[in-house]
DNA sequence: TGCAAATACTTTGCATGCAAATTAAAATGC
DNA sequence: GCATTTTAATTTGCATGCAAAGTATTTGCA
C-alpha cells in the first residue's frame, strides 16, 4: 500500500498549518512596533469595528479561545489600550472598551494590511478573495 | 476614514488563522484515539514517508519550529513512538528512527485524512487542490 | 418561589510556536 | 594548525489554543 492519502504533500491541513503559521510570522515585525502580539492585534480590530461589546461578541467575532482571551485582555488592560468594566444589566457580562490610547492607535495600523499584502508576488487580488471564500468554506463545514 | 483595510472580514490572516485552527480541532478527535497530537501526527506523517532522517530534515519536511520540535520528540520518545539516535557521522546532527510501534500506528493512522475531508460538505476535490496551491503560493510568498 | 439548568467568565494544566541565548561539533579561512 | 564562523540542537521565557473544572449570575420552570 502507498498510502498516499497520508503524504504530507496531500495535506490540506498542513498547508493551512505552514501558510497560517508563516502570515503570522509576518505581522510579528510590524506589530511589535505597535507592542502588539497578533491575536491582540485581532482583538483590536473587532474593536476598532465596534467598540464597547461584551467579551462573548469579542469571542464570536475574533474566533479567539475564551480561556486565552481572559489573558489576552488582561495584558491589553495592562498596556492601557482597553478597558474591560461590568455590565450592570446582567452582572455575569463584561464589556470591553478601548481608551483614548487605543483607539489612537488604529491610525497607526491603518498601513500594516498594504505592507503585508506587498509581500505577495504571486497572489493577485481575485486569487486572495477567491482564496478567501475557500476559507470561509472550509471554516463553515468544520464549525459544529 | 472607513478604514476598510482593517475590517476583519476582509483579512486573509484571520481567514487562515480561523481555517487553521479550525482543521487542527477538527484531526483532535480522532487523533486522540492514537494519543497524538496534532503536530506528533505531522512528524509521524513526516517519518512514514522517509525513517531514520536528521532533526533538521524533519524540521524542512514539517515546518515545525526546533524549539518545539525538541519537546515534540521527547514526548514522542517517552512514548515509545521513535528513538533519537546519534550521528556517527556528524556528531551534531541526530537520527530519528521509528519503532516498531511507531511504524505500526501508520495502518490506523490510514483513515483519518478521510474520516476529515467528509466533514466537507462544501468543498470538492477540485476546490481543495485548489485551495491548496493557493496556500503554497501564500507560502512561498512569505519565505524568506 | 425556589432550585436545576444554562450563561458568561476565569482558572488550571498541557502542548505548542517563536525568538533569543547557549552548547557542541564541524567547516572555513588565514 | 588554529581561531573564526557556521551548523545542529537544546534551553529558556513568553504568548497563545484548548479542554476541563470552577465561580458567579441569570433563566426557566415546576
Amino acid at each position: 500500500m502507498s498510502f498516499e492519502q497520508l503524504k504530507l504533500k496531500n495535506q490540506l491541513c498542513h498547508r493551512l498549518y505552514m501558510a497560517s503559521n508563516s502570515i503570522a510570522r509576518a505581522y510579528r515585525e510590524p506589530l511589535s512596533e505597535l507592542n502588539l502580539t497578533y491575536p491582540q492585534y485581532v482583538v483590536m480590530m473587532a474593536l476598532w469595528e465596534q467598540d464597547e461589546i461584551t467579551i462573548a461578541e469579542l469571542k464570536d467575532k475574533t474566533a479567539i479561545d475564551g480561556g486565552a482571551m481572559t489573558q489576552i485582555l488582561k495584558k491589553m488592560s495592562d498596556k492601557s489600550l482597553l478597558a474591560v468594566i461590568k455590565d450592570e444589566h446582567d452582572k455575569r457580562k463584561r464589556l470591553v472598551q478601548l481608551t483614548q490610547h487605543g483607539q489612537s492607535l488604529k491610525l497607526k495600523a491603518a498601513d500594516i494590511p498594504k505592507n503585508i499584502l506587498c509581500k505577495f508576488d504571486s497572489v493577485d487580488a481575485t486569487q486572495a478573495q477567491q482564496l478567501m471564500q475557500l476559507l470561509d468554506l472550509v471554516v463553515n463545514d468544520l464549525a459544529d
